[in-house]
RNA sequence: UGGCUUAUGGUGUAACUGGCAACACGUCUGGUUUUGGUCCAGAAGAGUCUAGGUUCGAGCCCUAGUAAGCCAACCA
């Protein structure tokens, strides 16, 4: 139990001044206000895990809250998915609500607003209303209807309401100022005519209210405490203010709005617009495509809800843009998979394996661990027999000591099995090896104690019994994009960055024991990844997602070995080596210089003195405008500078101004190393 | 000649509210291993955008710059 050292998010901290202040704990009370436009991303995740986080955190409810404003996108549809989509995530909301429930309230007061002289109906064009608007850095004027009386403007609202006018007919106006520097603020909208059909409330109303008029209403009316949202409202949070300073009754909650940065994702896009449009144009299947950043994309390919939230736990909390490294979602799936998913073996990409000296017609059925990290997962039999598939990748006809798998004349282990020795190879006429023959160590098999079956080998292949294996389809994915940040570029789309072979399907062999496998199911594959079963499987015919490969740091190893051949791209292996220029070094040492204790300080200087035997003037003297304050390098540059005058260097200006400013430092250090060179 | 926000290793987030920068991912070593996975041990990488200032002491406070993001839909 010490979770007092967890340090506390800034949305966190401010409910925590809240609380300090005397807000009552019981008062704390959260939404999550989706429009249902279109489906949640693994961006929303993020806004999801904040608030519903949150309300579990301080035990306080939260609403589920459609903002269905606008009836000419929201559909029932999306209000399912996204229903569907947090359940499944495991968060459980307070109140199913709509924005729609308030509708009347809003209209309330709204006629209020207009009696108080606060609200007035434009009967302008939007393309005038725009103009008059104004820019950032211009101010609006006032609309020629600013000033219709009280009576006119009730008249004509009530008439909007009674749908007696055409679509952008008549609008209803906040009166705010025009002239006000946040453009939200210049006389804001309230209301629309909009002739549409609403998911909810049917054709009850033609007229409908702006977001920003809507959103901390209904806050308020859900007595919302803190209402959370992305940074870009941040602007908005004025104009919620100026609503809620109209309406907000003493002695009630006031919702505070508060903003965090938007999550990001490196190599996907996650503006709901362009995801609809991979969808319509069918660059996907749909948007539970395993390849979308979505919520069903990725429940669909094989994520866990544990593991996305472990991903938006780790993201953090701040204010700042933020682009997150997909390996990081990548890494938390697999730790999860790692401890949940029951081993098997499948081959993908298959070549024949026989083995010469096995009987003829054998076959055995071996002891197979279903999850090494999982004492309650059991075993499984898996068949042998003389026929094998193993992974086309695993054989080469030779290889050197780097390479730990089968090649001619050496030995590996066969996973769960015995220990085997390349022989020969058949090849096709186009020279393809059709087959690989090897022979059987039959003392070897796993589990037996014997000491053949003890035996180190250096590699271990996985492998299926032809006869006995099951046919299925694996769907392979990449990243449906090839640049790291599709959407950032104003005068690129983001389209031309799709990557053409993001999906690649493959006709793979497995183990028998998967012929029970149901839908959703996940295992390891071993040595390749981890998979699950899409829903598209059915009894004759299975269908796997690849959700993540693992780790390989084998091929990593084998990228940079190509690259470093053709040209001599050593520079990059060595980077990490400690072969740096005498300079940096000194600089490095230089840094941590005023922190030593002395007797490291000696040495330090030392280090210095050495190296400076190597070190230019021209390298050096870049050094003599370091900023003042980091004293550690001064001094490091102080010091290879007398040894460089001790070598004949000769003073000129510029090094006599350092010295000088070094003299009139504050820090005795450098005074005495400016000293002794002076 | 606008307003608002942000700035800490490659990435993300911390730093007990002023006490010499930590955690995670990633990278690299080494060990264990019947998965080149996992696990274990370790390393490299940041004087915290710049320049001043306040202070015994600044990533945190002040001033001035710089850079990036957001804001002109009858969208949310």
């Amino acid at each position: 139990m010490s979770e007092e050292k967890k340090s506390l998010n800034f949305i966190e901290q401010i409910i925590e001044e809240d609380l300090a202040n005397g807000m009552s704990k019981n008062d704390l009370r959260f939404r999550f206000p989706p429009e249902p436009n279109g489906y949640l991303h693994i961006g929303h995740t993020k806004a999801i895990g904040i608030s519903f986080g949150l309300g579990e955190k301080y035990n306080a409810p939260v609403n589920l809250r459609f903002d269905d404003t606008n009836p000419a996108k929201e559909e029932q549809e999306y209000v399912d998915a996204i229903k569907r989509d947090i359940a499944w995530l495991g968060y459980k909301w307070d109140k199913e609500l709509y924005s729609s429930d308030y509708f009347q309230q809003l209209y309330d007061w709204a006629i209020q607003f207009i009696k108080e002289g606060k609200a007035y109906v434009d009967s302008q064009s939007s393309e005038a209303m725009a103009e008059q608007k104004g820019t950032p850095t211009q101010a609006g004027v006032d609309s020629p209807f600013r000033n219709r009386s009280v009576e006119e403007n009730l008249d004509l609202f009530n008439r909007m309401k009674n749908g007696e006018f055409d679509e952008g007919a008549h609008i209803l106006r906040a009166k705010i100022d025009m002239k006000h520097p946040n453009m939200l603020m210049r006389d804001p909208i309230m209301y629309r005519i909009l002739k549409k059909h609403h998911h909810r409330t049917g054709d009850t109303w033609c007229i409908y209210p702006m977001y920003d008029w809507t959103h901390g209403e209904s806050d308020y009316v859900e007595s919302i405490s803190h209402s959370l949202c992305s940074l870009e409202f941040k602007p908005h949070r004025e104009l919620y203010d100026w609503f809620l300073d109209q309406v907000v009754v003493e002695g009630t909650i006031r919702p505070k709005q508060r903003e965090f940065a938007r999550l990001n994702l490196s190599y996907t896009i996650m503006s709901k617009r362009k995801l609809l449009q991979l969808v319509e144009d069918h660059i996907v299947t749909g948007w539970d495509d395993p390849r979308m950043p979505t919520i069903s994309g990725l429940r669909r390919r094989g994520y866990t809800p544990s593991a996305i939230k472990k991903f938006v736990e780790t993201v953090g909390v701040a204010k700042r843009d933020n682009v997150i490294d997909v390996s990081l979602l990548e890494f938390c799936i697999r730790e999860d998979l790692n401890k949940i998913a029951p081993r098997v073996m499948a081959v993908l990409d298959p070549v024949k394996l026989v083995i010469t000296n096995y009987p003829e017609g054998k076959e055995e059925w071996l002891e197979a661990e279903n999850n090494q990290e999982d004492d309650n997962a059991g075993f499984r039999k898996i068949p042998f027999s003389k026929e094998l598939y193993i992974e086309r990748d695993d054989f080469k006809e030779e290889a050197n000591s780097k390479y730990f798998r089968l090649s001619l004349g050496k030995e590996v282990r066969l996973k769960n099995a015995y220990i085997i020795k390349g022989e020969s190879v058949l090849k096709d006429a186009r020279g393809n090896i059709s087959e690989i023959h090897c022979t059987y160590d039959a003392d070897s098999l796993s589990g037996t104690g014997t000491d053949a079956s003890l035996r180190k080998v250096k590699g271990t292949l996985h492998w299926v019994s032809i006869k006995h294996a099951i046919k299925a389809e694996v769907r392979e994915y990449d990243r449906l994009f090839m640049d790291e940040a599709p959407d950032s570029y104003q005068d690129k789309n983001f389209m031309e960055f799709i990557n053409p072979n993001s999906l690649k399907i493959i006709d793979a062999f497995l183990e028998p024991s998967l012929l029970e496998a149901k839908v959703g199911d996940r295992f390891q594959f071993q040595r390749l990844g981890y998979f699950s079963i899409d829903e598209d499987s059915t009894s004759k015919h299975l269908v796997f997602n690849k959700i993540v490969g693992l780790r390989d740091t084998w091929a990593k190893q084998e990228a940079v070995q190509e690259t470093n051949k053709p040209s001599e791209k050593v520079s990059q292996s060595q980077q990490n080596q400690p072969q740096r220029n005498a300079i940096d070094v000194i600089q490095q040492l230089g840094k941590k210089y005023t922190n030593l204790p002395e007797a490291k300080q000696l040495k330090a200087k030392a280090d210095i003195q050495e190296l400076a035997e190597n070190v230019s003037y021209e390298e050096l003297s870049p050094l003599f405008a370091t900023a003042s304050k980091k004293v550690g390098t001064r001094i490091a540059a102080m010091i290879t500078l007398g040894v460089l005058l001790n070598k004949g260097l000769s003073k000129n200006a510029e090094i006599n101004d350092f010295i000088q400013k070094a003299l009139q430092d504050s820090d005795s250090l450098l005074i005495s190393e400016a000293e002794a060179v002076s």
